[in-house]
DNA sequence: ATTCTATGTCGAA
DNA sequence: TCGACCTAGAATA
């Protein structure tokens, strides 16, 4: 269940435990047939855009393009495990395995689908080549919610529904507040917030957002558990008190998705 | 045993 | 705006 700086990580260890050399490659519930042609040949190294995740080999133009959806995953195993379940992909060394389950997309592309892949995609936050000027320009121009905007994976990719509920929060946004009131300013501190959050996500391998100030030994409240990990402003905090403030949490669905925030200290 | 949920995206209505 | 879909784990009965 990844936001981009999930897919991130798991790029660098796709990179860090196959590059170089051969792999075996199949797959063993059938669904990806591109597989069996990929076994025998040398990982180049994997890279992502957005929350898509590239494989790369040597002595191939084509590369795996790999989605997880909202529920796949990518998982490393030592050694060579018998299958269980349902598995996609796997991907071996003999010394490392890594099997992909249940992902939305993972299938071989020709440079010219790749291109095209792209092309569909914003500026990435944590891409060193992105560019930050496109994402302010389509929201200062858009007449849809900020909410909404920072879903849309081609004006920015990568973000899913806990950055854009947190960054709104960090930075007192109205999630209705149409992307064309906002003021550049704004605009471009949501984009500052999100290459600081995102980064650290990859560092640490979760999501926290919560300032210094409001962490829990500060505030003298337990630590969150639970497996979304992270200390969190808004995110499943429903109707609880907001960290700020003290006003319960609101949720409410849109575009198919929970959105998460404080309307005492979200406004314009 | 069955239903529900999830950090997502697509395409039809 | 809605349902469909790839799957697993938790929640409910």
């Amino acid at each position: 269940m990844p936001e981009g700086h999930v897919l991130h990580r798991l790029a660098d260890a796709v990179t860090m435990q196959f590059a170089g050399n051969p792999v075996e490659s199949s797959s063993p519930q059938g669904r990806f047939t591109g597989a069996v042609y990929l076994n025998g040949q040398v990982v180049a190294g994997a890279e992502t855009w957005g929350k898509h995740l590239f494989v790369g080999f040597e002595a191939l133009d084509s590369r795996v393009h790999i989605h997880l959806g909202i529920y796949g995953t990518l998982r490393f195993m030592e050694g060579v495990p018998p299958v269980v379940g349902q598995v996609r992909w796997r991907l071996s060394n003999g010394m490392t395995t890594a099997d992909l389950r249940g992902p939305n997309t993972c299938e071989l592309l020709n440079p010219s689908e790749f291109a095209a892949v792209l092309d569909r995609l914003g500026p990435d936050p944590l891409r060193a080549d992105a560019n930050p000027q496109k994402f302010v320009d389509r929201i200062l121009r858009s007449r849809a919610p900020i909410a909404t905007l920072l879903m849309d994976q081609s004006i920015i990719a990568g973000t899913g529904n806990i950055f854009r509920a947190e960054v709104l929060f960090r930075l007192g946004i109205d999630p209705l507040m149409p992307g064309n009131q906002l003021s550049s300013e704004q605009a471009w501190a949501i984009w500052h917030d999100m290459v600081f959050l995102m980064r650290l996500g990859v560092e640490r391998g979760r999501i926290d957002t919560v300032r210094p100030e409001h962490e829990p030994e500060a505030m003298g409240r337990p630590p969150r558990v639970d497996d979304h990990g992270g200390e969190v402003y808004v995110y499943r905090r429903t109707g609880q008190e907001c960290w700020v403030c003290g006003f319960p949490i609101q949720t409410r669905v849109i575009a198919g998705r929970n959105l998460f925030w404080c309307p005492s200290c979200q406004h314009e």
